[in-house]
DNA sequence: TGTACATCAGTGAACGCGCGTTCACTGATGTAC
DNA sequence: TGTACATCAGTGAACGCGCGTTCACTGATGTAC
């Protein structure tokens, strides 16, 4: 009788920890209704999550602080997520073609995470920009780790390489924005914006393929 | 004496359309205090232009007009500035170089409009987007175009020209947002962020340069 | 195990504020004759 | 050129609304003995 309620048998911790997941999830909900989190206001947030807007304040102190949260957590998805699909062990073959395959079903499973980098990326607060921008060296610095266990462009001095998992990465982010902005039920334009980008990163693993490290 | 105030000859078209660019200026000026367009409100901007809220809806029907009427004379003013610099002569030797000491000249000279796009290419309201995204492509055309008459890369077909020319885009507005959110005064930093710059630029270059059309 | 007390996540009323928008207006500029 | 009238950019008061934030509260959960 008494655990007709599923969360009967959960601590107070485990009910505020809760609370805060769905603040989170209502913002990234109301995001891939096409608001941007900087229109996100307050009290949306607390309706869209089910609870009164001063609840709000037990967890975060503004909405920035929200924001910067959504990038951790952002990030740490984001980053799971690729790695999982490493483990799957990359095709020696049309190497690129597949992991952006394999990345468009991320964008397109995920776009609230999504949506929120490619958005916030230049447009949120100072403060979530900045956020924005370390997640992405991040990310950046990761990728480099991996061509290297891979022993893809071995000749690239590890500055250089990293600089090259940046414009990967930029390139990765802003192409998830556009596919995310495509109109629904375009298969022809999608896959017209998938070839772009996959002759995108082709040209860019060329040339760092070609790039001599004297060469300054 | 009646010739005190400088707009006493002024028609009554030219003083409206004078306050219609004091209503632009004022958001773009907003923005450039950190703002961002989605966050500015109407009767903010028209506060910071000089005029009643109400006077508004004599040029704009709403916020959303206001933004796209931006898009479209940041990029006509942006590609103006660039075919200016490039009448200038492109120098032979270190081309990349150059032209990105001119470009992140323009981005410090007019922060404005590439905040506004750097910020609302994937931040903006859904119209505002596919304006920039509009205006972007533009911008890649406009350069695939200049590339054939300096008789660069002229072995890429027609096609792989834009597409290259649309990474090279992206990664410039990219950059102008990190440059733009530079500390000021940190010239170590600033010199960092240009070179990495370069060498992605350079990539693309030497990637493009080794391109081969049949190798889909 | 049972009782008495402390903690604190979420509530609900209230506030002052700036927002976008409406409306009737004013008075200088433009036009017709 | 002068006069009578029309136009319309910008004004200023007013509106209803949702916002972020404060505050005292409630009552279930957790803790000490």
């Amino acid at each position: 009788m008494s655990r007709s309620r599923p969360d009967d048998d959960l601590s107070r911790d485990q009910r505020k920890q809760r609370t805060r997941e769905a603040l989170m999830d209502a913002a990234l909900t109301l995001m891939s209704r096409g608001i941007s989190f900087t229109g996100l206001g307050l009290r949306e947030v607390t309706r869209e999550a089910g609870v009164v807007p001063t609840a709000f304040y037990r967890h975060f102190q503004d909405m920035d602080e929200l924001g910067l949260a959504l990038v951790e957590e952002g990030g740490v998805t984001l980053r799971r997520l690729l790695r999982e699909a490493r483990r799957g062990g990359v095709p020696l073959k049309d190497v690129i073609r597949n992991s952006v395959k394999i990345y468009t079903g991320f964008v397109r499973a995920h776009p609230q995470e999504f949506l929120f980098v490619a958005g916030e990326r230049s447009g949120g607060s100072p403060a979530i920009r900045a956020a924005v921008r370390r997640e992405m060296s991040h990310f950046a610095s990761e990728m480099a780790q991996d061509l290297r266990t891979l022993n893809i462009l071995p000749h690239l001095s590890t500055a250089t390489l990293q600089i090259v998992c940046g414009l990967v990465v930029n390139t990765m982010i802003s192409a998830a924005g556009d596919i995310l902005d495509l109109p629904p039920k375009q298969p022809r334009a999608e896959q017209e914006m998938i070839d772009a980008f996959v002759k995108q990163l082709r040209v860019i693993f060329l040339g760092a393929a070609a790039w001599k490290e004297s060469s300054t």
